[in-house]
DNA sequence: ATGCCACACCTTGTGTGA
């Protein structure tokens, strides 16, 4: 079983990359972010005929989430229970007895920031939730956009800003790992300098000046069947690319 | 210090992103 995470930016630019990418790397499970778009607007029949069922949570401008699978989407839910809020960041489906959290995580804009005061509430309020659901799903992904450098190791050495790396930030990784998910990136060997987005300005991919921020979280019930974890820079070398590129876990499922 | 890029929109500039 083959899940991927990918934060489009806009569904409706990136639908052809989309589609040659489903092609082309298989995946069973795809988690997307930003898609900037109203459910209504989302190009449902383009992805069924790739062979894939669509659940999506939508909202025009920013934000939006949606999930793909192969396998029947179970249990949907929207958003996080309890946590009153109008941006569309959340949507769950349960797959094949595999319960599948999708997250655009917010950007937080700057330390101290009003945006950055919502973000670390958001996060309490998804973890306290996580809690839950850990509880009655133990095979459980969290996957998504987390716009969170966990380490040092994760970040390019140029980067100046303080946001996504910040100790509160990382605080807030810490605790969700510490909910029973391992982050799948870090069970492998990977290359040094390993990032999952890179900037549009200032030649950011070609220097590899990027962060990783893209992650997939793995139950401890789930970690046993877990494989590979990967991610495929092939769709940021394209034309109008995304500045995110997917990543890739892969189970033994 | 800003723009550097990209995207959306009740667009011809502005807000947001990371």
């Amino acid at each position: 079983m083959k899940i991927a995470t990918w934060n489009v930016n806009s569904l409706k630019v990136r639908l052809p990359h989309l589609l040659d990418w489903l092609a082309s790397a298989c995946p069973d499970v795809v988690c997307l972010q930003e898609l900037k778009c109203e459910d209504g607007a989302v190009p449902r029949a383009e992805i069924e005929a790739a062979g894939y069922h669509v659940e999506t949570n939508g909202q025009k401008t920013y934000n939006g989430v949606a999930l793909l699978s192969r396998s029947p989407l179970q249990e949907v839910s929207r958003d996080i229970p309890g946590f009153a809020d109008p941006q569309k960041r959340v949507i769950a489906a349960t797959i094949d007895d595999i319960r599948v959290v999708c997250a655009y995580f917010p950007n937080g804009q700057a330390v101290g920031s009003e945006k950055f005061a919502y973000k670390l509430d958001w996060l309490a309020a998804l973890t306290d939730w996580l809690k839950n659901e850990l509880a009655r799903h133990p095979k459980l992904i969290l996957t998504g956009d987390f716009n969170i450098a966990p380490e040092d190791r994760d970040v390019s050495p140029d980067w100046k800003e303080e946001i996504h790396v910040s100790p509160q930030e990382r605080a807030a990784f810490s605790a969700l790992t510490g909910l029973g998910l391992a982050d799948a990136f870090r069970r492998f060997e990977q290359a040094e300098r390993s990032f999952s987005w890179w900037d549009y300005r200032m030649n950011a991919f070609r220097r590899n000046f990027g962060l990783r921020i893209d992650h997939i979280l793995v139950s401890d019930a789930l970690l046993p069947q877990l494989q590979h974890c990967t991610i495929d820079k092939a769709p940021r070398k394209l034309e109008r690319p995304s500045d995110h590129t997917p990543v890739i876990a892969e189970f033994a499922l």
